[in-house]
DNA sequence: TTGTACGCGTTATCAA
DNA sequence: TTGATAACGCGTACAA
């Protein structure tokens, strides 16, 4: 492998002039700086990133944080956040080092930061009462968060799901389907809570309030969705709203082996399309997030501030509300 | 942060000897290696990753190679590896670095490899004619691929597709399902003509020879496996045999929108499992693959591999064939 | 058993 | 504009 020293004995200059010549700090004759890129384009010059790692205390590595998850439904959002992630830093010579931990244990987090391993990080869930975040914040590493957090001074990006959902459930209000159950997962996921917020927003414009009878939460199983599908029937529901993509389905499946007609006997929707919806013979009234705008401004974000600029505390992206027959 | 000069020099002792008790390489007393185990214990030091990169030429990183794929049935395969392959590496002290690539351009990897920042890489999809392998061959860099290889002298793992599908279409076949239609993908991926081959030799066990106008090749959209289903109905096909979950995924679509019945009027199996499956009333027949072990074996190996360890070239990991209604 | 000193490959500071 | 040289933090051969 050659190093720069190699080029330098080569070309008959100094070693600084080479490294000059690279990186375009310092003042360098234009003349030799093309002597030196010509050379290194033919001949063939990588650096060894350790050295340089060492040299400018900077990895250009950046760790993305996912969850453990195991269910086909939650897999291609986080799968989807990686890709754009990945296809971002790459684009700006940074290389991504994955990290997959359940929310509760910041041990790797904490090592890889020590370690130097990484010059910054991304959160890809985040949690009420979250454990990464005052680690991150104290070991004064740049990072961010796809995902609201409740802390002040960490930057966030996000897509509106209050105001997305707020919006549905407006819409699903203003069509006259009053009484909307809402079907919830784990509240210790702040998208959760936002999703909810949402919900009981648009109730409040709308000078009402949602009985509280149909407000399930925690449904993180099979077994208690089913349940809660069973209890909102028999309540009679208008409309069974579902916080992600992981409950509609799940509810869509109950409802059929019930022979329960959507949209006849019951509306649905979704808080989360995700394609797992399209099994389904109608189409489901959902939001839709894009996934990979989402992935790619957090990686720009975190860049920047890696670099050192002003960065906004607080970035909300776009949502589209998609009405289908399931809400007819 | 702390350097190893600090420790040494808080303990008045050299930064070798802290070195060498971290290590446990070279000689040193055992009571002064539990001195500095204590302090750094107690007083935490952690060693710069760069420094010890530089120093030993190991950065212990391994990158995992994925391809570019976005739908739904197609990721959790190599989410699930990943997950798979992190968690191995973790167990070790290694970190992983993703690159996501097309299966055409090597030189994401190239700069991998000439800067230095891994030790070795896992190539989870392999093609015929990989563009990835000589690459890889010729930088002499340890790798493994998930996925059976053409070349000579690659270590390889995977599943027994092969023998897998060899024993589904035999088991059919014996069940006087004389005539199974063959649905197949891209003939690219290696993954695809194992499993073909599989399929040929259990009709040539029997003594029998599959029609040619029963097998359909490079479905790689849902038009052209349309296109197959409606053929292979007019031709009355006894079964459909279909050569991964994305096209079994559609193949059940089609025959439930044509109101055509499995298993009564057409049977159907896939040679992959995943999930996605589930969605259907009826229970399908088909072939599962332990994912989760692949990834680590994987993973496993190249660090023997990275370590100097001998290892085997083919590992080759078992299967089920798990027989549902969808072929009664 | 322990310490000294050099090398790993780069960047950066300071002279020239 | 260029070149020598000192960091960067760690491992290790060699000397003590």
């Amino acid at each position: 492998m050659k190093t720069i020293q190699d080029v330098a004995k080569e070309l008959g200059v100094s070693t600084s002039t080479v490294s000059r010549a690279i990186s375009g700090k310092g003042r360098i004759g234009k003349e030799t700086r093309e002597r030196v890129l010509k050379y290194i384009e033919e001949n063939g010059y990588y650096p060894n990133a350790a050295a340089q790692s060492l040299a400018q205390s900077k990895t250009n590595n950046i760790a993305i944080i996912l969850p453990e998850v195991d269910t086909l439904v939650e897999m291609p959002f986080f799968h989807t956040c990686m890709y754009a992630v990945e296809e971002m830093a790459q684009a700006n010579d940074y290389d991504i080092l994955v990290v997959i931990t359940s929310g509760k244990d910041p041990r790797p987090l904490e090592r890889l930061i020590l370690n130097r391993k990484v010059d910054g990080m991304i959160l890809t869930r985040t949690y009420e009462n979250d454990c990464f975040v005052p680690l991150l914040l104290e070991k004064k590493i740049p990072f961010v968060t796809i995902g609201q957090t409740e802390k002040e001074g960490v930057v966030q990006i996000d897509s509106d799901n209050a105001g997305a959902c707020m919006e549905l459930t407006s819409v699903l209000l203003s069509k006259r389907i009053g009484r909307i159950a809402y079907l919830g997962g784990s509240m210790e996921q702040m998208v959760n809570k936002c999703r909810y917020k949402g919900y009981l927003e648009a109730y409040r414009q709308f000078g009402k309030e949602p009985e509280s009878g149909l407000i399930c939460m925690n449904l993180v199983n099979k077994v208690l969705i089913g349940k809660a599908v069973e209890e909102l029937v028999k309540k009679k529901a208008d409309c069974m709203l579902c916080q992600d993509d992981f409950i509609c389905d799940e509810v869509l499946h109950i409802l059929a082996s019930e022979n329960i007609k959507v949209p006849e006997d019951m509306r649905v929707a979704s808080c989360h399309y995700s394609r797992i919806l399209d099994n389904y013979p109608i189409m489901i009234t959902s939001l839709k997030f894009d996934i990979m705008q989402l992935g790619r401004t957090a990686c720009k974000i975190l860049l920047d501030m890696i670099d050192g600029k002003e960065v906004p505390e607080k970035t909300l992206l776009d949502y589209e509300v998609i009405l289908k027959e399931s809400t007819k």
